[in-house]
DNA sequence: TCAAGATATTGGTCAGTACCATTTTGAATG
DNA sequence: CATTCAAAATGGTACTGACCAATATCTTGA
């Protein structure tokens, strides 16, 4: 087989698709799918290279497997991981035009807390970016991102969409890979309630990210306060192998 | 090498496990993992086994892979992964003691609300449990569990200890294996404040939850409400391939 | 007719090998 | 000395082949 031939993506990507597409169209829950034997003769690759495949719809929650017996579509597919999105694509997913609806930018000294955070000392000056994320013009949440001066030079002198993470990936070459978040229950004070036009003491979460680019650095520090009356967290989990036994 | 060895354990599992212990021991975030191929001959097993495990402990953030670079510890290791545990596991791994104030057991029709999250009809039986549940003797969330009664006959009966996972495991040999979950801010009312000793119109997390086995079945609708003021939610999540391009 | 055991099916694991893509390194070059 | 380009290192993808473990199906015998 000639070396350039016209595959530009993974195989397992391409069956991957296919499969995803199958079950989408036509297979109901719990119908089974060929065997993993069967597909790599069809789809003319290697075993491994299906079972690369269908592992990860696996792990996105699509079908199930049972040894001696065969692969399945699962029941739920509500909403199928686990995945990391900035606003924007969260917005866009649930189907709402993501806006903002100001922009406050400055350079500053990071401070204790998002010093401690990126790992920064705590006069190293980074951007601060202050906005009111909307979906539909409707206020979700106040934002407070900052991220260190060194890696977005100019970028306080104004962000060109809406996707803060689409100016890092386009202008600086910054790929954000992974996130620890962590997620509180509080009630919203006078001024952050009145940005968000709700009541004062309306539930709200506040949510922590530290964002780490591909090569482990830490890029972004954000806090947010989420509106509780317009947005709920979803997910689906797994439960860890050690945990299973018995 | 004879078959019936002292390995009883897959290798890839004995490979992650050895790894990990390294790892938590004298490795510190982003230092650098041996490549495969030395660990796999360090080791004596095939370059593919350690790649199912080093897969494995990417997915749960505690590596991350550089092509062409190599295989590093991830910087924070705070919550390791988008893992799915029951309260008391969950308590456990923070190092408090797992506890529940009462419990109420009972057998009732599902209802639409249930009936329709566990795909039952309404009129089909499912074992209730209502239980406070406390971390070191302080209340943390009021929790209600449906289980179809199909599943756990004579479940109504008692439960035995603290964690109702380990129950089902052990009792009617149900293993969840994924969830689906919905966390919504919201403040308590007035009983429910009560319960949990904290003023009315606290902050909280209002939790539903439901779980499937590893057939992919329906086995647990549940419903909790966490104090804001006890409980944060940390997860470490990553993001989707199909949105890390240019 | 039904139960027990043998057989086939199917996913799970693993060794071996080859080559590709990206990154790093270092030598060659201006 | 800086830049450029080639080579080496390293993770990523893919094929082949074999055997194991759990499940399903068929066969056999009571």
């Amino acid at each position: 087989m000639v070396a350039s031939d016209s595959t530009q993506l993974k195989k397992h990507e391409l069956v991957r698709q296919h499969l995803k597409a199958k079950i989408n169209q036509g297979l109901a829950p719990h119908e089974k799918l060929p065997t993993e034997r069967d597909l790599a003769e069809q789809l003319n690759v290697n075993r491994l290279t299906i079972r690369h495949a269908l592992g990860e719809l696996e792990r996105e929650g699509v079908i199930y497997r049972v040894q001696g017996s065969g692969t399945f579509v699962s029941a739920s597919q509500i909403s199928k991981s686990f995945e990391f999105t900035s606003f924007s694509e969260d917005m866009r997913m649930r189907d709402m035009v993501p806006g903002s609806l100001s922009a406050e930018l400055s350079v500053e000294a990071a401070g204790m807390k998002v010093g401690y955070a990126l790992n920064l000392s705590p006069t190293t000056p980074v951007v601060h970016v202050r906005r009111v994320r909307t979906a539909d013009e409707v206020p979700i949440c106040v934002e407070d991102v900052c991220i260190p001066h060194a890696l977005v030079p100019g970028l306080e002198n104004g962000i060109n969409g809406n996707s803060l993470y689409e100016d890092l990936a386009e202008r600086f070459a910054i790929t954000v890979e992974r996130a620890d978040q962590t997620i509180q229950a509080t009630v919203l004070n006078e001024s952050d309630a009145a940005e968000l036009l709700v009541p004062p003491f309306s539930p709200a979460f506040h949510v922590q990210r530290t964002a780490f680019d591909s090569r482990g650095r830490a890029v972004e520090y954000a806090e947010s306060l989420y509106r509780g009356d317009r947005y709920s967290y979803t997910v689906s989990i797994t439960r860890p192998a050690h945990l299973r036994e018995t």
